[in-house]
DNA sequence: CGAGGCCTTGACCGCGGTCAATGCCCGTGG
DNA sequence: CCACGGGCATTGACCGCGGTCAAGGCCTCG
């Protein structure tokens, strides 16, 4: 089972991180289980208590919170080979504010935060992945939060052509924009001035 | 020497997270060494390389950055208890870019990143220490994010009121405002509007 | 072929930033 | 003890980025 193509992804994350041996890798990939996620399903909303590590086979998942007024933010998109969850309210185990969405016809492998946790008591190489997991969140998040507050839309929208173009290709313009933190109208009027003016 | 009144709290801050016996105690706490910093003086800058973790016992540190127009964004604030680094720079060891200053007379107790990290190999627990500051750090990352997003300036402003008014207490109105990002004059109306309209 | 969703474009507007003037507080030196 | 100067807070006038609203066009899919 764990041997399975759809397995093999994961494991290379894993191999890229910490060093297990043949074992403890076995115990590790048992309690991922395949999952199907069809396209713009939601499979975490707000208020819900968080229970699932999802990493990405096929497809793309993202993550977004919503405004009051109804607009939604995307914080995070994750593509083939990347991990996604309602971090905050998977740590805390409070109820939510993120919601998880599927953009595609998507398939994960789930682990249960009962037995993430678990393995983190049994393998000490695991609480290491762990480690390295949040430092990468946290890093993610805080260079967002300096792109935010430091860069204007156009600025924004020509960083992302320029490091992130597979979120351009992929995914509809009205979630790029709530990606890039602007209304659908003005990511339109960048694209135009970026091809008036190509830099 | 570590049994000095200057490494009480740090002790406390530390047994409130993780257990550990007075032998690792011991061993984790030599690794941290006072030092006074003095107001206003600035101990990392940006395009330095981050060597230190630092713990606050007396006064106050804040982390901020700098954007292009030369305005300070305050992204954090320390007072006596807490924990204060540029982690980005800590974690990768790539030039920070934010800056770390005191905004009081300041006692920290410094522990060098490369003991922090040799700590992480010989002390189980400090691991899970660690990993409990970081997703202490992007908890409230991502709480900043949100807030910053959702919230216009009154609200933030009656939100730090209300959730750390010790930061208003303690603070200078410019270093308030650079926290809640907003320019001073913005602040001063803030301030203006709410005592009218008392809420 | 019709309907609905999405992208684009134009007109308008409001929050909050910028700039400048004024006032206040406080430390320092004559 | 008072005069002066510098830093900070406040206030008013102005403005610009980007959001909102509405209309029009295009594509897909049933």
């Amino acid at each position: 089972m764990e041997h399975a193509a759809v397995y093999q992804r994961l494991r290379e994350n894993i191999e890229k991180t910490i060093s297990v041996n043949q074992e403890q890798m076995e115990l590790i990939l048992q309690h991922f289980k395949p999952q199907k996620i069809e396209k713009n399903s939601i499979t975490l909303r707000a208020g819900e208590y968080n229970q699932w590590m999802n990493f990405v086979d096929q497809g793309c998942l993202r993550i977004f919170f919503i405004k009051d007024d109804g607009q939604e933010v995307t914080r995070y998109l994750a593509f083939e080979g990347m991990f996604a969850t309602g971090l905050a309210s998977f740590i805390t185990q409070e109820p939510s504010f993120e919601y998880l969405q599927a953009m595609e016809n998507t398939v994960v492998l789930q682990i249960n935060r009962n037995d993430f946790y678990y393995l983190l008591h049994i393998i000490p190489a695991w609480e290491k992945f762990f480690r390295d997991y949040l430092a990468d969140a946290y890093i993610n998040n805080i260079t967002i939060y300096h792109r935010e507050t430091t860069k204007d839309a156009e600025e924004r929208y020509r960083e992302l052509l320029k490091k992130d173009p597979i979120v351009v290709q992929r995914l509809p313009n009205r979630i790029v924009a709530s990606y890039l933190n602007m209304s659908p109208e003005t990511l339109s009027r960048m694209k135009r001035k970026i091809l008036d003016l190509p830099k």
